[in-house]
DNA sequence: CGCGACGTTGATTTGCCTCAACGATTGTGG
DNA sequence: CCACAATCGTTGAGGCAAATCAACGTCGCG
């Protein structure tokens, strides 16, 4: 149950038996069946979360109505709504399962107490996040500079698994095109 | 000449004498002219750096030749390219002064020691580095759902102080529209 | 079986780009 | 200190990538 978890740990940091004891000792292990809403937006997003089984997804509704998916999670990703978890601020956000999923909830409080106790996981996490925001400038990058047909090959490439586990549409509003346009560009790809 | 960024850090950690002492020892203290190279695509990305006084700004050239701009960075803002500074990878980026600077510079190799000396520090960039993580999430959402107006106007609520200082197409470069029709916007605004 | 969710296809529209020409300002070398 | 070049912003004409709107087929599931 705490493999995975502990596998991702142990590429940043070295903990002794104790440690890791402790550590997995204070994750929440939840399943959860598909379409489940964990977070709505308006919440407080009081957790990150690991995905330990299955896929999720983080989105959010624009001022025309449309979503706009932020990412996309599955196997040994984490997830979170940072600006609200890290300020305490109402979330943007929703984050719903896609699939049935198994899950390690780590709360807010209980982090806290975790980097007191084991301060070596401030290491852990800043590298997490600094791996993480080198993705997402990556992917502002090339959602401002890439056609959408670029866009699109570029996401099949990285990411080869995601289109066999959720439906096309998702795939369009994470890339910032409309779902009849990527149905399009596929044709067209098809075509060739 | 350290005051800001001392302030800058004890907004996340409380230091000693002794650590601030040693902290502000290991930064190198340089002044640049306006329009010096700090960092060109090809080179590893080396250093973070402190904006003591001045301007500058971070930039991508793209398969087309257009630059993007990827962050200005102003008083008491850092800057890098984490994706070159933490892989040793190349850079892709191009990072220049565009105003006479006096910047604080932290390279890599001493921030390393640094974080082995005084763990605590390991927290001040893991914050840091959320906030930003946080700042350019924000930014990906509004370039996916904003239009180019939208995406102009937030610009300068957010940074009123920006087009004061920078050419207008660099602004352009960074909301990710042409300069010809961000000029089109501003009259469009000025005939209300 | 029938409904809702999903993907496709075509017609039309539009936001923004490209190209080109032209002032205004800045800066630089003679 | 002037002359000329660069740099920068503006404006207009025309074009294109992608959005919108609408209709339709298909599949999975209650």
């Amino acid at each position: 149950m705490f493999q995975a978890i502990n596998n991702y740990v142990s590429r940043s940091i070295q903990l002794t038996a104790d440690e890791l004891e402790y550590f997995n000792g204070i994750l929440e292990y939840k399943t959860v069946p598909k379409k489940t809403m964990l977070l709505q937006a308006g919440d407080v997003c009081n957790f990150e979360l690991y995905v330990n089984k299955g896929c999720i997804r983080e989105y959010y509704i624009d001022s025309k109505g449309m979503e706009i998916t932020l990412q996309f999670a599955v196997e040994d990703w984490w997830m979170s709504d940072i600006t609200s978890f890290q300020d305490q601020t109402p979330s943007n956000m929703y984050i719903e399962t896609l699939e049935d999923c198994e899950l390690l909830i780590l709360s807010r409080s209980v982090k806290e107490k975790l980097l007191l106790q084991v301060p070596k996981f401030e290491r852990m996490f800043r590298l997490m996040i600094q791996r993480h925001l080198s993705v997402v400038q990556n992917r502002l990058v090339k959602t401002i500079s890439y056609t959408a047909m670029e866009k699109y090959l570029e996401f099949i490439k990285r990411y080869p698994t995601i289109p066999q586990r959720v439906p096309q549409h998702y795939i369009a509003s994470y890339l910032g095109i409309s779902p009849e346009f990527l149905s399009k560009l596929r044709t067209r790809l098809l075509k060739k």
